[in-house]
DNA sequence: AATGAATGAGAGTTCATTCAT
DNA sequence: GATGAATGAACTCTCATTCAT
């Protein structure tokens, strides 16, 4: 990889003990964001992480238990991070289809802005699949509600829970494989997803899901 | 995880020299797919697949130019299988939904039979990206020509050939995340795949792509 | 080969960092020399020196890069030493071919203090070739030099710059051959050069390069 | 290395069991002169040779006892070669420093005309040095009848028999530095040794030697 | 809390040699 | 005599982790 590099040395001057021990964390994790990002998990090690940061091996080991570690709390922080953007990025008052269609964009618009995202997110599956399971967990629940809500308003008609379960694994998953078709460039960039990929979506969709039974 | 059992330590007696490379390759091969199915890419070593195929490390060497070549092996051999397997399940006269639907299940029942196949091609985008792209060209390409038949037949109506492409990877990432969720067991096996998943995906799949425009 | 007993397990007791690692440097660095001298560049693996350095495998590669890198740096290393040995050996009013006999005196001096420079500089040409180089210029270019006053006072006659920088060439590989022939016991040690070969040595250069023309 | 480009299948067709035997013996010796000549002993695997001979790499151990035992072969085979040529060359009724240099410039001839020769020669110190001290011995034994008949002749004066062969080392070595300074390229090739070259060693050698006491 | 030298297990790979065919 | 697949010891190098400073 292109040698990244490092963060700020340290922030401010004058920083409490806490707020140092803060910042350090803060920049070990998002070091170690960045070489996975770049390098993916496999490659992501305490040293390139450290280097990074800007600290010794050694101070790694003050704030995480073993590599693995920090590896598992990259996507819990920045899957926060997403759901928190798509969670702004939705109007209050858009429902049925055009809401889904906002949330699709909303998830590729977060994910232009942190390339590294991608492969925090797709690796985590096999390099941190505690972390990955616990992502899903919420993001299904997430969805749950709001297609729970969709049901109610009589926008989904057809469909079980237990189905309807499944069709969020669809959702996620036509997320996933239309970013690593048409957004991911094979070496840690992103572009924009084509509008005919996003018609191609909403239309699948609002048919699939939505379409009056 | 737990040792693998080694494969039969000769075929038959009395094979050529010829017989017995090809029955040496061959038997590589299948160990390596067996050990990544258990521990993944990553913890395929090279010892692990010689001790598993009843060989010295250094015969492997015979075999495979690097540890990388086998693993970029894997998928082809396996992905070639499977596509034979649905071919051979699709009966000739089904159309439409109906045909999408037995694609759909062939690849679960191919799944169930080689549980090994779900890591092997699912590590295969981070392990052997070159052998994921070629394996998804070709899945690709054979759902184009289906669902262009499928087109001209009238099955399916309002979709273009650039919308069409990303439906085909809505479909194919819906089987790797229902795979995920209701047939991995996060440990190298499977299971099969509950009725109401099948329901909501051909469901979804019917409403979203064959229902009359 | 005997194996080589390992070097003193630590120096003294209190170092302070930097001491240490300046110790563990030097410790990898004369082990190589000594592993060098013994067995050859060859057969000087990372395992014998870091066995002999009393420092664990992993140890070796914090100070160097590579096992070449070692390698490349033995000659550097010794041939300093060596010149900064014959440069202490010359007296400064000695001229003439007496002063080119205390040269080669001198080398032999070193050589016998030190026998591992004896593989360290001959094989150095095949294992390591640009410190070979390199020590050859510098070598030679201290020669130009030295022959070039020689010239200004009178003492050489009827040899171009060109023919010079010959004759050094040759006064260089006479030095290796002797020492071969004479001082080499083929096994790493070392005896004192006889004098009918000094008197050879003195006798052909004395007519050859300094006899009044 | 550019790979070699292996010698000609078989040379005739109808040979004895003999003469193949013969055949495949030389093959595979010449095959390892020019491997040795183009990688060095050192990266002269056996592989290497037998792939250049055109022969399974079983077939070389039915005429070698072991790769070294090849390469202790080398040496003896050209050196022969080496002393025809220059034995050849020497015209009959030159005496002195005139068949010295004839003698000097016929070693360069033959360098020239086989290249392999250099590394051969130079690397078998380290790699074949029972090979390069039975060489040696040869070498020096003819040089000591021939100084031994300039003495008788009056040519040369003032030297003992063993400052004599203290001389003959010097000769010697100074053909190889002259020819690693001068000749070879670094990679395998040479060219013709310069003429100021030729001049200064025959002038040292003519005065240091030759010259009336 | 921060450091960074030291560790050592384990990885991938090479290659001279053997031997059944 | 020729073959070439099989062997296994030996190699260089990496890196997560520890711990004395």
């Amino acid at each position: 990889m292109s040698e990244l590099t490092p963060l700020r040395p340290v922030k401010q001057r004058r920083m409490s003990r806490d707020e140092k021990a803060r910042d350090t964390y803060k920049r070990l994790l998002e070091s170690a964001a960045r070489v996975v990002g770049e390098d993916g998990y496999a490659d992501a090690s305490v040293s390139k992480i450290t280097r990074l940061a800007g600290v010794a091996q050694g101070t790694f080991y003050n704030y995480f238990e073993t590599r693995q570690d920090v590896l598992d709390r990259l996507l819990p922080y920045m899957g926060r991070q997403m759901l928190d953007h798509i969670g702004r990025s939705l109007a209050h008052d858009l429902t049925g289809a055009e809401r889904e269609e906002a949330r699709f964009r909303a998830f590729f618009d977060y994910l232009n802005e942190h390339p590294a995202f991608y492969r925090i997110l797709y690796e985590a599956e096999i390099f941190a699949p505690d972390a990955h399971d616990e992502h899903f967990r919420i993001l299904v629940d997430g969805y749950k509600g709001a297609l729970g809500r969709a049901v109610e308003r009589g926008e989904i008609k057809g469909y079980s829970d237990q189905e309807l379960e499944a069709v969020i694994y669809m959702l996620l998953s036509a997320r996933s494989y239309l970013a690593m078709r048409y957004v991911h460039d094979g070496k840690g960039g992103t572009g924009p997803l084509p509008g005919h990929v996003i018609d191609a979506y909403v239309k699948f969709v609002t048919r699939g899901l939505f379409a009056a039974g």
